[in-house]
DNA sequence: GAGCACTGC
């Protein structure tokens, strides 16, 4: 194996040595650095081609290759992911040329410490204070100027811009970065930007050479920067354009493969450890494993070996890593390696893009990860399945890069050449595995078709025709599918649309105030209540304190009352305390509490009442519940199961619930998900009669 | 009887 590359070399450049054209003068030592990398090479080549091309693809080679006999199988080249380089100097290079002229340079991000760290980073090289010349935009922050040329932004805030100004007129240089990952935010993005280019290049064209500037549109161009593997995908998308082949700057990778396929991947990685512990030098060690349940056990058991290693041997501390973690144990992993000590990381692929971990020597690669993927009601799901697969191969050079970052290191991976070879060679993009719902509203807003629009991959029809039914029955449109005046009240709450529904329920039903309380917890990104699964019947005990009769989403109400009332009167450490003591995620409060600042100001938009209160009367909110979630609401069975009213699941309450046994006749739920069975999350006793005429317009099953 | 990772005027 040595190139996974499929490149045309017609149409591909590398820049290298031969463009050295960077003049001396005074420079801050972060600057003297940026001359040093390898990009800086061919920086003016890139500008010329940048240029001369409206869109240019920017394709970040990942590592040099080093091939060296592997003791116990098979030998490979060393891949890896190019560092932050490029999406650091790209926009500088851009800026400092004038192709830009008077507009703004956008770079768009998947993740937000992404878009913050890196105007931190392009700040500091510059010697100029964030917010100034260069500043960026996510979701709860924010800091640009008028004088803001670069702005890093997360994808979804570009999406949120898309929908007030349609040609995004403001920006003549947008870079798509990370587009590899291929968010579904991202894959609408690059659909759309294709059309605003067509239509802002060609009036260019009509208008002609600098006459009637007035009514002339500022040319966008388009730079989509990604790791190698599809570059001629993206390539062909925008009419062929130009891949640019930058080299990275990465250690060597020695990586290594098992002879045979293993059965237990945990006992594996177990077992690989303490080979790498007993016969190898210092270094710390990353183990990548799909879930929390594999990362307790292998921990549990790297233990229980560690504690009889002999003496005189360096001891082991293990971290696990995944995003449900408490933070106080998460930031253990960042703490320095205490000396005679080596470090044992055991993660999710949290570390495989979103954060990096220093000290890494040494990667076990278990080649599996647990993805959601929509399972569509024609191949008989209607829910989310939450499944442990086989990683792809960008995966697994990811991966593998991991160990490179400081110095040369070392990848095993615990499946064979034969299986990494069979590997697909990226994820599915998202468009093809998750919920369209809201990007179909989206796009309904900008007076769109979501089967009209030309994708690079085109969604599922089947995954299309279920948003849209979804937001029939949720009212957002009508009969003819055209978009009503609810729909366009929900698209302006930044929330999925059943929960834009739930709070404008909430309007007729007099309890704004509570709803949105509710909401807020359940939009967070991590959920409120904490899962150790030895502490299991302490955290039950603990939470016995919110319990609400109706079930979890009064229950989480109570919560957040007893947590700002503690709020308002004790110390932060007092805070921290209590939510320690009571299992509760403070993470997920204060960001619960941003986002109803967000959905109390749209409220305050469109004419809702934010105030209004039933104070501890729970009908009038859980009726808001039902209108939302007339989709996921279920009956029970005599047999204790559950049936799904609008689909014909068999499913269970998830035994975190406060309702898990209770028996209640009929329930309304958050999601549905698919793991050893399928389970409702976030449940809700109500009355069967609310079923009734919830809906304006559907009534049918 | 138990949850991969992200994101949003």
């Amino acid at each position: 194996m040595s190139n996974h590359l499929p490149r045309k070399k017609a149409r591909v450049s590398r820049l290298d040595d031969d463009e050295t054209s960077m003049k001396s003068r005074l420079l801050n030592p972060l600057q003297k650095q940026r001359e040093q990398l390898p990009i800086a090479r061919g920086r003016e080549a890139l500008i010329r081609e940048i240029q001369q091309n409206d869109t240019t693809i920017l394709l970040g080679e990942t590592g040099s290759g080093k091939t060296t006999r592997a003791f116990v199988s098979h030998h490979a080249t060393a891949f890896a992911p190019h560092d932050s380089t490029l999406s650091t100097e790209v926009p500088q290079y851009i800026l400092e040329s004038g192709i830009a002229g008077k507009g703004m340079i956008a770079v768009t991000q998947p993740r937000r410490v992404a878009a913050t760290s890196l105007a931190a980073r392009v700040a500091a090289e510059k010697n100029v204070t964030v917010g100034g010349l260069v500043g960026y935009s996510v979701r709860f922050d924010e800091a640009s100027s008028s004088e803001t040329r670069i702005k890093y932004v997360s994808d979804g805030m570009l999406v949120r811009e898309l929908l007030s100004d349609q040609l995004l007129s403001r920006y003549s240089v947008i870079i798509v970065d990370e587009a590899h990952e291929r968010t579904l935010r991202t894959d609408f993005l690059i659909a759309n930007l294709k059309t605003i280019q067509s239509a802002r290049n060609s009036r260019r064209d009509v208008n002609g050479k600098g006459k009637s500037p007035a009514s002339a549109l500022n040319p966008l161009k388009l730079i989509i920067m990604s790791a190698t593997l599809d570059a001629e995908k993206f390539s062909r998308f925008y009419n062929n354009a130009r891949i640019l082949y930058v080299k990275g700057r990465q250690h060597p990778v020695q990586i290594f493969h098992t002879s045979t396929s293993q059965t237990d991947y945990v006992d594996a990685a177990l077992r690989t450890f303490f080979q790498i512990h007993t016969d190898k030098p210092p270094g710390d060690v990353l183990i990548f494993l799909p879930g929390q349940e594999d990362i307790e056990s292998l921990e549990k058991s790297i233990k229980m070996y560690a504690r009889r290693l002999p003496e005189e041997r360096m001891s082991v501390l293990v971290c696990p890593m995944y995003a449900a973690l408490p933070p106080t144990q998460q930031a253990r992993i960042f703490s320095s390696t205490p000396s005679n000590t080596r470090k044992c990381i055991l993660a999710t692929n949290i570390a495989e893009t979103s954060i990096t971990i220093p000290g890494i020597k040494y990667v076990i690669d278990t080649g599996k990860c647990k993805e959601k993927r929509y399972l569509s009601k024609d191949t008989g799901g209607g829910f989310d399945t939450l499944l442990t697969r086989d990683i792809t191969k960008s995966s697994a050079m990811q991966r593998a890069g991991r160990a490179g970052r400081e110095g040369p290191g070392f990848c095993f991976r615990l499946y064979t050449e034969d299986a990494f070879n069979a590997m697909a060679l990226s994820a599915e993009p998202e468009i093809r595995r998750c919920s369209l719902t809201q990007s179909v509203l989206q796009l309904k807003c900008l007076g769109q078709d979501f089967e009209a629009v030309d994708f690079m991959d085109p969604p599922e029809i089947g995954s299309v025709m279920s948003a849209l039914k979804t937001l029939w029955l949720l009212g957002a449109l009508d009969n003819s599918k055209t978009l009503t005046a609810l729909g366009r009240q929900m698209a302006s709450f930044p929330v999925e649309p059943y929960f834009a529904r739930i709070i404008l329920a909430s309007k007729t039903h007099g309890c704004t105030s509570e709803v949105i309380d509710i909401v807020s917890i359940l939009s967070s990104s991590s959920s409120l209540f904490l899962d150790i699964s030895d502490q299991r019947d302490a955290i039950a005990d603990a939470r016995s304190k919110f319990r609400h009769a109706s079930g979890d989403h009064m229950t989480m109400l109570n919560a957040l009352r007893a947590y700002q009332e503690i709020a308002a009167s004790e110390s932060k450490g007092a805070r921290k305390d209590w939510c320690r003591q009571h299992f509760v995620n403070e993470r997920t409060f204060v960001e619960a509490m941003k986002i109803r600042d967000q959905l109390r100001q749209t409220c305050q938009r469109v004419g809702i009442d934010r105030h209004a209160s039933m104070a501890d009367n729970e009908e009038p909110v859980l009726r808001c519940f039902v209108t939302g979630l007339v989709q996921q609401s279920a009956f029970l069975q005599p047999d204790g199961t559950y049936k799904q009213t609008l689909g014909h699941s068999v499913i269970k309450i998830h035994p975190g619930s406060t309702l898990c046994d209770k028996k209640v006749p009929a329930i309304i739920y958050d999601e549905l998900v698919y793991t050893s069975q399928i389970y409702a999350r976030d449940v809700s006793s109500v009355p069967k009669s609310f079923f009734s005429n919830v809906t304006p317009v559907a009534k049918e099953a």
